[in-house]
DNA sequence: ATTGAACTAAACAGAACAGTCTACACTTTC
DNA sequence: GAAAGTGTAGACTGTTCTGTTTAGTTCAAT
C-alpha cells in the first residue's frame, strides 16, 4: 500500500505503457512476454525495466491508466436533451459503443481473467468503470425525476437495471467471440430496446 | 475439424480431467503448468501425455466436458408450479445459485479469458450454457403464456430479458472479486428482484 | 508363473521466460 | 569538450516450461 517502488522517469514512459497495453490486452498477463512488449513498444528491455521494477507493476500501471481514462470519460451530454427517452437513448448508444468495442471488451476480459491473481485490480475496475457510470446515471435520473416523466422510487436500483438492460445478451455474445463488433444499426437496435424496456418499467402511468 | 487426435484410453482418464479441471479453473490456461496438473491429478506426466497429445487438447477436453455437464443440468422443475411468479422465482434462484457459485464463475471466467485464443471454446460455452438456458426458459414462457398470466409478444426476447435481470450487478461484482459468494438471503433477494422486474414489464394488465 | 498392457518416477532436451548486466551511442549542459 | 543523464542492443543467468524418453513397477488375466 505505502512506498510505491520507483516508477516513472523519462520521456518514453507513455510509449512503454502504450505498447504494454496493446500486448497485455491481446495476450493477457501470463500470455504476454516482456520481450514482446519491449519490441512492440519500440523500446529496449533495459529501458522498460528502468521504468518499472517488474512485470506485475507494469501490468497494474497499464490497467490503472485504463481505469483513469474510463473514469474521466463521463457521459458529457446530460441535461440538454428534450425528453427522458432521448437522453436515455443517447447515454445507451454512447455506452454500448464503448462496451462492445474491441478496446472496451479487451479491458473487461483482462480484468475478469486476472481479478483473482490481482484482487485490487477487480475492485479498481469496478469502482472506476461500472460503478461510476451507474452513479452518474443515478444522478441523471434524480434530476429529471423532477420532470415527472418517470416514476422511480429508488434511483440507484433503476440505474442498476438500466445498466443490466444495456449489457444484455449482445455483450455476452461479444465476450464469447460469438458476435463480431456491431455496426451502428445493431447498436441503435440494442439501445432502443434497452430504453424501451426501461420505460416500460418506469414510465409514469398517469402522464401519457 | 476432422481427424481428432488420439484421446482417451485407460482408466485414469477421468482422474486426469478432474485434476486438470481444478488447476485450469484456478490458474487459467497459461498459468497452469502440466507438472502441477499431473501432480494434482495423482498421475504421472507420461500417463497424461498418453491420453492427450498436448496441453491445448487437455484444456479443450476439460471445457467440453464442463459444457456437457452444463447442458445436461437443465431446469428440472418447470410446469408443476402454482403461479408463474413461483415458477420464475424457482428458476431464478436455481440459476443464480449456479451462476454466482465459485464453480460457475470459474468456468465463465476461463471462457471469457480464453475465448480469443480458442475461438471454438467461446461458441461452445455460449451454445451449451446461456443459449440453452434461454431456450428452455423461452419454452416455459411459451407454455404458461396459455395461462394468460403474462402478456408476451416475443418469448425469445422476454427470456433474454429475464436472463439479463438475473445476471445483473451481483454477477459483475462477483466476477471482479468485489463480492464474496452470496448466502441464501442474498440469492433470495436477487431472485425476487429479478422476478419482480420481469413481471412489472410483462404481467398481463387486465387480469389482476 | 508368465506375459503384456498400463502406469510410474525421474531425467532429459530444447525453448521461452523474467530480469540483469555490459558496452556503447546520443544529447544536453556547464 | 568533458561530464552527466538517458537511451540502445543484445548477451547472459538461472529458472521454468512443454513434451519425450528411459527404465522400472504394478496388476489383471491367462
Amino acid at each position: 500500500m505505502n512506498a510505491e517502488p520507483q516508477i516513472k522517469k523519462g520521456r518514453k514512459y507513455d510509449q512503454v505503457i502504450a505498447g504494454a497495453r496493446e500486448v497485455f490486452m491481446r495476450e493477457g498477463f501470463e500470455g504476454a512476454s516482456v520481450d514482446v512488449i519491449a519490441r512492440d513498444s519500440g523500446v529496449s528491455k533495459a529501458t522498460l525495466y528502468s521504468y518499472f521494477p517488474d512485470k506485475q507493476h507494469l501490468f497494474l500501471a497499464v490497467l490503472r491508466m485504463e481505469c483513469d481514462i474510463q473514469e474521466r470519460a463521463s457521459m458529457d451530454i446530460e441535461f440538454e436533451q428534450k425528453s427522458v427517452a432521448d437522453g436515455l437513448y443517447h447515454i445507451a448508444s454512447h455506452m454500448l459503443s464503448f462496451l462492445l468495442s474491441d478496446a472496451g471488451l479487451a479491458i473487461f476480459r483482462v480484468c475478469v481473467a486476472e481479478a483473482q491473481r490481482f484482487p485490487e485490480l477487480g475492485c479498481a475496475f469496478y469502482e472506476t468503470g461500472p460503478k461510476t457510470a451507474m452513479t452518474q446515471l443515478a444522478s441523471y435520473l434524480e434530476s429529471t425525476k423532477a420532470q415527472a416523466e418517470l416514476d422511480i422510487d429508488d434511483t440507484r436500483k433503476a440505474a442498476d437495471l438500466f445498466m443490466q438492460l444495456l449489457r444484455g445478451d449482445l455483450m455476452l455474445r461479444r465476450l464469447m467471440g460469438v458476435a463480431q463488433v456491431p455496426d451502428e444499426a445493431e447498436i441503435h437496435q440494442a439501445a432502443t430496446d434497452a430504453v424501451q424496456n426501461f420505460l416500460a418499467r418506469y414510465r409514469r402511468l398517469a402522464t401519457i
